[in-house]
DNA sequence: CACAAAAATTAAGGCTAGCTTAAGGCGCAC
DNA sequence: GTGCGCCTTAAGCTAGCCTTAATTTTTGTG
């Protein structure tokens, strides 16, 4: 899951991005509106935090902005002021839920999983496929009623992937989603990622597109 | 599918070729407008994705010359401009869609998918014939209920001939489908694929006109 | 019926994407 | 500070895809 800070506290958004990297988001982080804006145009995010109250493009004309595209990406918004009419005005502008500062980060936490489960059109918490069982709550993956022991990138990456069976994704995408705009990655760690999972779980749940890149089978079987 | 591309942009007309080769498409790139009409009237595309304000002949006059010459080819406008004269000019000059610069990557992809939709006149998204089932989005062929693994080539080739079963494709429409202009094959390639194509489906899914090229008959059975 | 042209068949070889494995480094927790 | 585990890197390997080319079969024609 990848995820799109907005935030212009620079020491509030690093406390976040710790908070978060643990659960397997990869997050993103801008703190200008401006360039929020350019961001969500180009690149595909899972789930938007945005603080109201931004400098340039404040918070909630950007949230109009990307509403006003045809954009239906999850929006959460963190506010300091806890006035009614403030959060009124920002659920009306299109977000999903909000947040008021100082929060406790394990409400962020919740609340985040609680969109991103909406926003997938589920109603369960957990993900199924056939033997394979993955919770995003507390991060385990459970294979033939035998609890599996995966990484933080092996996870995030069988979560994407468990998230739509049958669709393609392209390398490119999944090498975005580990790793967002930190680091250039220039060298086969996804492969590897992928290489660990095969072995962990079986060969046959991840087949390759050679030239493309990877999917989940919905039948696949041991 | 084969796409032609016609943007003066060198660096983004690189990028949007390696962001749909992996859809398997076949793009084909040209920078000047002239020469992206004498191409267009000399071969045959799915599609043309045409940057407005080229040098040379414009993209809006070229447009109206391809649609002077009765060309029915589905036209996807990409335009820096975001004024709206220009999105209206373009579109009464017959483009069938448009996307203002800057664009996400996947929102242009997931328009050309739904523009060659709709110039196949077709509303579903998988292409049938029998018991055969391909799925241009995640690149999986169906046969008997058993899904067949087919390579790039053979893939491609089958999707040309499903979408329109009973329409002869010639020899030279097929290898520029596969081969664009990048490599003159002077092989016979395009047989040996057609062959792999027969054994891993049925033989005579695919029917040989002596002297022309192949067609995919409406009635064809194992 | 014989011949030529076209297409089918088959196998081989090269190439490249992806797989595998191992090592080193870095961060995190204790 | 130290140890452990995860992640990246890199190198060598594998396998599958694609083309090529030689040979055989089919088809059409005189």
């Amino acid at each position: 899951m990848r995820l799109l800070l907005i935030e212009d506290d620079t020491s509030l958004a690093e406390g976040i991005r710790t908070a978060l990297k643990p659960e397997g988001y990869t997050v993103d982080w801008l703190a200008d509106g401006q360039q929020a804006f350019h961001g969500i145009k180009n690149e595909v995010f899972d789930l938007l935090l945005l603080d109201l109250g931004l400098p340039g493009l404040d918070g909630l004309s950007l949230l109009k902005k990307i509403r006003a595209e045809g954009k239906n990406l999850p929006v959460l918004i963190l506010t300091a002021r806890d006035a009614i009419a403030d959060r009124i005005a920002g659920l009306d502008a299109g977000a999903d839920d909000y947040l008021i500062k100082p929060f406790d980060i394990t409400e962020l936490k919740a609340r985040i999983r609680a969109l991103l489960r909406r926003s997938a059109g589920r109603a369960q918490t957990s993900l199924q496929l056939g033997e394979l069982e993955l919770n995003p709550q507390n991060q385990q993956v459970i294979f033939q009623q035998q609890p599996v022991n995966l990484t933080r990138r092996e996870f995030a990456l069988l979560h994407e992937l468990l998230n739509q069976p049958g669709h393609v994704f392209t390398r490119d995408h999944l090498q975005q989603l580990l790793y967002g705009w930190e680091e250039d990655v220039e060298s086969n760690a996804l492969e590897v990622h992928i290489h660990h999972l095969r072995k962990k779980l079986f060969p046959s749940l991840i087949r390759t597109l050679r030239g493309i890149g990877y999917v989940l089978d919905k039948d696949a079987q041991p």
